[in-house]
DNA sequence: ATGTCGTCCCCCGGACGA
């Protein structure tokens, strides 16, 4: 058996964030790695710096704006598709889906949505859509799937320091939630909540109003198991000390520990037992500091 | 309405997207 540790990472900005992205690489390890908001072309990717630090990669590159990556240690990502099935037309780079150390691992940035009601909005709910119907495929092939990315959906009010200020927002519409609900309704396991059901766990804290400062933050990067994969999940967390390097993201790493192994053995139920630990114990761990 | 970033354009501060 082996671990296998997967993470997703909204960088805003490869080329601003390098730094980080390395540092981040270099004490956390992961062994997947996908990365949102690259903002830079496809020739712009640092893929020599990446590979030094001992990653393949392969990417999807768009100047300006979006842009999406999948990371792998030691091994490179054999690319599936990038962009999702019946939306090729997508002029956004948002979609990105490989095979690599035996999973199939899709990468998203679904849109934000800003500002809602709009054109904006419109197309976050049809890309969402588009994406709704992809998982549906993926999930019934029964392979190993990870869907990991930056969903820009806050699925609960129990994903948010205070939905006062944001009701308006496109994150926490009755719409954007409601896809969100169908996609899990598939069968998906939503991993950071699978294992601390009654945490309170934020991967992103805007930069405004010291957000950050006073823990003001939203669940919005999420990682979706295939019904093969959520009985291997041991751990889950937030690199929150990401986010509190000078000349952070907005977002901090999210991660899953997966045992790849036990799938076949755990046929009864869900195989980490979290739901019996008390709340004192896994909120420290949703917050690990890594040794 | 605001707040703060990164990027682009292209000459440096303002627009845009988040």
């Amino acid at each position: 058996m082996s671990r296998l540790k997967i993470a997703t990472f909204n960088i805003n900005g490869i080329r601003a964030r390098l730094p980080a992205l390395l540092a981040w690489l270099a004490r956390e390890s992961p062994d997947i790695a996908c990365l949102q908001e690259l903002k830079a072309a496809q020739s712009e990717f640092p893929i020599d710096e990446i590979r030094a630090a001992g990653y393949g990669a392969i990417w999807h590159g768009q100047k300006s704006w979006n842009g999406v990556a999948i990371l792998a240690k030691g091994a490179e990502p054999l690319e599936v598709r990038r962009a999702l099935p019946g939306f090729e037309a997508d002029s956004h780079s948002r979609y990105l889906e490989a095979a690599v150390h035996g999973v199939l691992v899709a990468c998203l940035y679904l849109p934000n949505g800003n500002p809602q009601p709009g054109p904006k909005f419109d197309y976050k709910l049809v890309w969402f859509e588009h994406f709704i119907k992809h998982a549906a495929s993926l999930f019934e092939t029964g392979h190993p799937v990870v869907l990991a990315g930056d969903y820009n959906v806050v699925p609960t009010d129990e994903d948010i320091y205070n939905p006062r200020s944001w009701l308006k927002d496109a994150l926490l519409q009755p719409e954007s939630r409601d896809a969100y609900q169908r996609l899990l309704a598939q069968g998906w396991t939503d991993a950071l909540r699978a294992q601390y059901p009654d945490e309170r766990i934020y991967t992103f804290w805007d930069y405004f109003r010291q957000h950050w400062q006073k823990n003001s933050g939203l669940r919005i990067d999420h990682l979706l198991l295939s019904k093969a994969l959520s009985p291997t999940l041991m751990d889950a967390g937030v690199d929150r000390w990401v986010r509190g390097e000078p000349h952070a993201s907005d977002h901090a790493p999210t991660w899953i520990m997966l045992e790849q192994g036990v799938a076949e053995k755990a046929t009864r139920k869900k195989a980490p037992a979290k739901q019996a630990t008390p709340k004192k114990v896994t909120s420290k761990k949703a917050t690990p500091s890594k040794p």
